[in-house]
RNA sequence: CGCGGGGUAGAGCAGUCUGGUAGCUCGUCGGGCUCAUAACCCGGAGGUCAUGUGGUUCAAAUCCCUUCCCCGCAA
């Protein structure tokens, strides 16, 4: 099939890959660059890097509602199109454009979890089961109808583990799709608005953990925030963010340090605790808790 | 030139303000104690203090300047 690929993250670039072995993908839509990062550095973005490795044609307009563009996406002559967080909504234009019309990688089990932070959010409510979606897509935000979905147990994985097999298990999915769709087999399902929930963007002030907070819902807090954005605490007046924790019984005055050495850095939690195993303080890098010790030794005495 | 922190032994840090023999904890190597040990005791190795044949100085890890790299914030 002739493909116009839409995507922006890392999340997006394995689909792409992947598609590209089976499809001629004749275009990759993706974000204009934006200055970011230190020094606001002009950075590409995950997907056009890969496209422009693989020599498929990059196109990056600002505004995708535009008629001009529009046009522009048409003279491909696709016979589909492929979106995996593209990062803007696609006008009824587009969505109707190509014979098979467009689908879309979606990482959650919808109706579960439409929106910006599906991955972050299941592995933050502590959910035992996720996975990815391939649907067509509707106007409504993650709204079209199910064309396929493939779950795995998600309930020790961080949300980073998560997203990886996602993008995996996603890219076998839509190719799947594809081949249900081009030989006819397709049978999209509705969802089940009753049963929708709402996966709202991570705010940074959700990222600070209190020692207040029940020690197994910090832990899945930490673990869904891992390792970007990234949860932290504030030790001893310092930030330091969370890599990689281990959840324990042990229980005391929640904030407080009940032992710091080799297996790590325990803080009491309401209802048990937390191993604090590799850490980023404020500063400086990412190490092991031991070694944070080792070099902070009067404030753990 | 978005804001800020940092580069000192294999790891994590102190020392820099107030220049004057390079320190701490861990690891590592050797030895000892022990039924035994990741525990304890003794000893050792390991650094051109990121970079510059830079500036100041009798003297620079420390003060000034150059370049490179890393990290946090913010987007």
């Amino acid at each position: 099939m002739r493909v116009i690929y839409m995507g922006t993250p890392d999340f997006s670039v394995l689909p792409l890959r992947r598609i590209a072995e089976r499809h001629e993908v004749v275009l990759a839509v993706t974000q204009p660059d934006k200055p970011k990062g230190r020094g606001y550095k002009m950075l590409p973005t995950p997907v056009k890097e890969c496209a422009q490795s693989l020599g498929i044609e990059v196109y990056q307009p600002e505004k995708i509602n535009d008629e001009a563009v529009i046009e522009y996406l048409r003279s491909f002559e696709a016979d589909i199109i492929v979106v995996a967080a593209y990062g803007k909504k696609l006008p009824v234009s587009i969505l109707e454009m190509p014979k098979y019309k467009c689908i879309n990688i979606h990482a959650s089990l919808l109706p579960r979890y439409r929106g910006a932070a599906p991955i972050n959010r299941a592995i933050m409510n502590g959910d035992k089961t996720g996975g990815v979606t391939i649907m067509n897509m509707a106007e409504g935000m993650d709204t079209g109808d199910i064309i396929l979905q493939r779950s795995f147990d998600i309930s020790t994985m961080t949300a980073g583990e998560y997203h990886d097999r996602l993008s995996e298990v996603g890219s076998d999915a839509v190719l799947e799709a594809m081949e249900l769709i081009e030989s006819g087999r397709a049978c999209p399902v509705k969802q089940n608005d009753d049963e929708a929930t709402h996966a709202a963007k991570i705010t940074k002030e959700e990222c600070l953990v209190e020692f207040d907070m029940n020690a197994t819902a910090a832990y899945n807090k930490i673990r869904g925030l891992s390792p970007v954005p990234c949860a932290y605490i504030v030790l001893n007046g310092k930030r330091i963010k969370i890599v990689e924790c281990e959840l324990s019984c042990d229980e005391g005055e929640p904030g407080k340090v009940l032992c710091a050495d080799k297996n790590g850095i325990k803080i009491a939690f309401v209802g048990g605790s937390i191993v604090l195993k590799r850490i980023r303080p404020e500063g400086s890098g990412e190490m092991t808790a031991w070694a944070y010790v080792l070099g902070h030794e009067a404030e753990f005495r």
